[in-house]
DNA sequence: CATGAATGAGCCTTCATTCAT
DNA sequence: AATGAATGAAGGCTCATTCAT
């Protein structure tokens, strides 16, 4: 029985497309229809309601976001090193680049649901879930680093901000590119 | 600081409002209509089209976000002091205040437009007006207080990114507030 | 200002008529603007919403169900006479004509709204407070033609009954018309 | 009386109880399917098209709508008289109960019917079928208590219009229950 | 004897825009 | 310096119907 398989998924994953093209707002039955090539009507076989497949669109960006990033880090590093430090210029790297999974760039969709989150109560809770677990692991890293807690906190807020900042920010740096500047503010970072 | 002395104005003020409160597909004229208490038509006498409406808010916001802060910051010091480091703790302190300005806030304009920007050029490259004039007033503070540039630039790009990512981070700090995280990380910016 | 008069007024009748063709789900304003040679959105300018427009018919039928009769079998009698018994042969005769008000069968209306009544409770208590009235007036025409209160209430309910009854009932007569069986039907009531 | 064996009779069983409950335009194949817990498409197995169901619907109740009351009229009669009078008075008692057939309250299809048929010409010749028979019967009942042939038919169609029109007749009936006024009024039918 | 999936038409509603006054 | 009224495109949703399995 492998009829036509993973519709379900092929619409979440137009929407997360969608998403990180145009906001939330961009999330239209009709243009995804348009965009899979089929009527629109057919949506409502695999959704109740443009509510669930919103809900399926955050299902699939909470599972995906955190896991995989920690799985890429705490696996085999490419130095074959295992120390924090290591760790933590990897996930900086990591963070820089613009990877696609499901044929969605995931840093995108990333700051398009930060903007949603301050709008929308349940988008706020699951971002709050989500960063809380990047803020643990990033924790885990810089604690083995330093010993004082606030300054662990520190730190960790000051690179997830350098990570979520240097998208949102638009200046030029006279110079340097902005990707050599977060390079070097990480690294700064990672001192001491 | 002009309080909406003519139509056209309220209808910026109306439309900054709706922005920071739902992004900019809430700009509806419609609901500006409603709740400036007009007739919808009315828009019409006053602008062209809805593009130009956006392009008044964005000419409003342009023009204000940077001459107030700057402003405040140049002027009388609390304490009377007029060294870099003070102004930039007074810089840091006034980012995390929340003030209304006709009604609207600064903060929630700004944010709104940080990721309006990312999918419209006209926007972005307004934005990069104002957050270039912004870097260049953070480079001439935190310039006095730090000869490389190199560094000057990261911490530059660093202070600027806690305070947008303070703001689009979800996440929790046991025991701390997330101001006090902030607060914390943002005076050892200053030290060395 | 006598720009477009009676708008609202025009969704009504034409909501009145397509009820009474084809029963309350046929009111459906896209119909109603190809029959009014209008754009289905030009509605929302008269109406907020449907419920509105039904709430509306409702009240226009509401308002001239009931007056419209009375007013005319208490004024003027065709012969000059103002007895109950010749007050009541009018009613009875007007209940079988089929004149147009506003464009519309009234009585056709009324069935509709009567079958209506049964599925909807606001509907319901509308048609209460309209056979109410109706009752009442009947009530006090046979009054004076039969001292006891239970006969009159009962003939007041054939009465009716017969009026309605004989619009719902399918069946034939040999040799008579349904009209004919009727008047004489109502004739008897009439008597004693 | 078949208790729905065949899934045909199970979709024609859904159906009379969605007329009875919403009128002809609630027989939506898709709320049936949920009804009976079966999928949409399985309906298009035992039926071509919503129009033959709806055909089978009013085949199920002309079938029964007639015989089973006569049969009951005709079969034992409770006290075990057999004379007209009786037997009409039985009938009258009848029409007030509402007892369900397969789940479906007879009275409420009637009604629902009588409606449908004043829209759709072949319902209105089914309906006037089934009237015709049940008027042949009570003109039988009815001709036995009085030989006048044209008073005979009067007083048919007012005991068919009072059972209908208590109805479809909302007033109220002060101090008295609508049930009382019925069965007074039927009982001044049966003098004489 | 069905199910899973899709189509397409139709419905209610919203909104930018136009136009006459 | 507006209002009243309408247009038309679009959007979310429902439903009869089809078709392959």
């Amino acid at each position: 029985m492998v009829t036509a398989r993973t519709p379900r998924e092929a619409w979440i994953t137009a929407g997360l497309r969608a998403l990180a093209a145009g906001g939330p707002q961009a999330i239209r039955i009709e243009a995804l229809a348009r965009a899979l090539g089929v009527s629109k009507g057919s949506f409502y076989w695999n959704f109740d309601t443009r509510e669930q497949l919103l809900d399926g669109i955050l299902d699939a960006w909470e599972q995906v976001s955190v896991d995989d990033v920690i799985a890429i880090v705490e696996g085999e590093q490419p130095d074959g090193s295992t120390d924090a430090r290591s760790k933590l210029a990897r996930l900086g790297a990591l963070a820089a680049s613009g990877d696609d999974v499901l044929g969605v760039d995931p840093l995108t969709v990333d700051l398009a649901i930060r903007d949603w989150a301050r709008r929308d109560a349940d988008v706020g809770r699951r971002l709050r879930r989500v960063d809380n677990r990047r803020m643990d692991y990033m924790r885990s890293l810089f604690g083995t680093l330093c010993a004082d807690a606030a300054e662990v906190e520190e730190r960790c807020l000051v690179a997830f901000s350098l990570w979520i900042g240097s998208h949102f920010i638009a200046a030029d740096h006279p110079g340097r590119s902005r990707a050599d500047v977060v390079r070097g503010a990480f690294r700064r970072l990672l001192e001491a």
